[in-house]
DNA sequence: CACTCGACTGTAAGCGCATACATTTCGGGG
DNA sequence: CCCCGAAATGTATGCGCTTACAGTCGAGTG
């Protein structure tokens, strides 16, 4: 900065001007410092500026990791192989951040601000967390990956928004999908096909979510027979689900897609019987065999209304807090049409 | 800091070297430090520790961004609907940039640099990409979306890694898939399934990527008859260039998935003919009708290469230029069985 | 017991920018 | 022409840290 303004006659204030608030400074000048900008290769320094201004323009997004295991080697090879049929890949299980990702990309882009991402789980979290936060003017966190009293102190110093939660729990704001009404549409539906015993396959415990879908299907069906065990989200996780069934209920209600095409895994509906269902609208579930009714989340709206509402935070610091909703779909597929 | 300082009875210097070296520090003054830092709940300013320290231990990753249509406002309502059979969602199209985000993410983690992402095209393109380079330590951009001297800019000042393209054209270090190869030992297959004459379905003109297999492709066939029309990469290319084909070939090769399938959504293959491939590995190709054949490429190697190259960059910053090239599987289905 | 040396800690000088405030310049109106 | 206020620019300080360098302290050595 120092050397554009020599190249261009002006002091360093007036560069920042140019750059800052360029109205505020008159044409001529204006050109000259943009023209030794050029010239120079004059790239800012995002630190001393976020240093002097008590601010970065980003938005940080923290996210599990679920995979810690050592990742393999980077190929040193490259012969080209030749595979018949399908490869083994195994099916990716985190799409559901991906498309978070985006949306919240999305909005930080069009609000005028970076997205920083971070991601992992156990030990390293408190630093990855610290650093994250000190990186960033406000955060973004999925809701149940952070300890509440490390997420206490980082929002002493900058606005934190949950993905998942109704907020009942803490005073965060929070974001969320309509999970109690979307489940308990999708229990009515399974009432109105006929069904009159219920298993229902749930997440692991003390996720917001997960209570909050359980809770809308609860409502539904009343003390209709349930038969409840607990799943970890994962499609392996459906599948131990399904074997460990001691009834042969009319419906599985699961707490998400991946639960449930594990669940479509080992139980082969004969006749249609018993209904699965799942939760999120995954891509997999469209082509699953059969495919799979659902309750679809707005993944990317998520992401969005998350910064939203936390640069909406920035700007009113002491505004109510708030809780944003998300409407969901009801999507009838094959597995209980 | 300084309140941590005072806290603890040291100085901020010392306090520095608690966070930054703990073992140069005496274990008393050291426990001393870190229960001032707990009380506190002292998080560190990144922004002055990249300026005093000359970095900021992010990476950066530019991606270019196609839907820049105004995405929809925020829902307000959270009714929840109900859907028979298949949603309208239109097929995702970037899955692509996602793997390769998740590896770069990964690699990122696990040598301490945090990954800042950016995303944009046309006339926010100079200012996105300043400003992104201006707050990181090195740049990886997926090559032909950002104009060459506006890298060479900010290369001026930081390492910068292009994702595609073997680096013949620049002075860049290059991370890509051993495309031409890949290709080339798809093309043998469909000789070896007796194909004889051929249409080629490019992508846009100028990207490096597409070059190499279409050379790959050209090597195999040798002067064998080949129609070849250009696409744009997307499926609805893929169906324009199906419809504009003037021949009947005994197979239609395709630069990239997307557009394999916009091909088989125009041209009904009666007894296996024509053969139809794609190149990429998405997952839609899998569940597609008949199954797409393609040359698989490790997406999510991509994004951890290229975050290797760039540290990798930083610490060795007068090491000859590299260009990492991963390796490619051939997954034959039904569309080329 | 003076001296040396290593281990530890403190001092102080920036890092590159934003911005409050001071200063200069400029365009009119009187 | 002069004076005045607004517009344009310059001056100077500090943002919160890292780090070279200087100091301090204690233990080992001759």
């Amino acid at each position: 900065m120092y050397d554009v303004a020599a190249q261009a006659g002006v002091s360093i204030a007036t560069v920042s001007r140019v750059i800052r608030d360029p109205d505020t400074v008159k044409a001529a000048t204006r050109d000259r410092v943009n023209a030794a900008i050029e010239q120079l290769g004059y790239v800012p320094s995002a630190s001393a500026r976020g240093l002097a201004a008590r601010r970065t323009n980003v938005i940080g997004l923290f996210f599990p990791r679920h995979d810690d295991v050592e990742p393999p080697a980077l190929a040193e090879q490259t012969e080209v192989s030749v595979i018949t049929g399908d490869d083994e890949q195994p099916e990716n299980e985190n799409l559901y951040y991906d498309e978070v990702l985006r949306g919240a990309e999305l909005e930080a882009s069009r609000r005028g601000f970076a997205l920083m991402i971070a991601s992992g789980t156990g030990g390293e979290l408190e630093r990855l967390v610290t650093d994250l936060a000190g990186r960033v003017d406000g955060l973004a966190v999925l809701a149940g990956t952070v300890p509440m009293e490390m997420l206490e102190r980082v929002a002493r110093h900058i606005p934190v928004v949950l993905l998942g939660g109704d907020g009942r729990q803490d005073r965060f704001d929070h974001v969320h999908s309509n999970n109690g009404p979307g489940m308990k549409k999708l229990a009515e539906h399974l009432l109105e096909r006929g069904a009159k015993s219920f298993a229902y396959v749930r997440g692991p415990e003390g996720v917001a979510d997960d209570d909050e879908r359980f809770g809308g299907f609860s409502q539904a069906v009343g003390d209709r027979p349930v038969e409840v065990v607990r799943g970890d989200f994962t499609r392996r996780g459906g599948r131990a689900a399904a074997r460990a069934l001691t009834s042969t209920p009319d419906a599985i209600v699961c707490a998400n897609d991946q639960t449930a095409l594990g669940v479509l895994d080992v139980i082969t509906p004969h006749e249609g019987k018993p209904l699965v269902t799942g939760f999120d609208g995954i891509a997999a579930g469209r082509h699953s065999s059969p495919s799979l009714t659902t309750v679809h989340q707005p993944m990317s709206e998520l992401g969005r209304a998350a910064i939203d509402v936390v640069t909406t935070r920035l700007e009113h610091p002491d505004a109510p807090r708030q809780t944003r909703t998300l409407p969901v779909r009801v999507i009838l597929r094959e597995s209980a049409p």
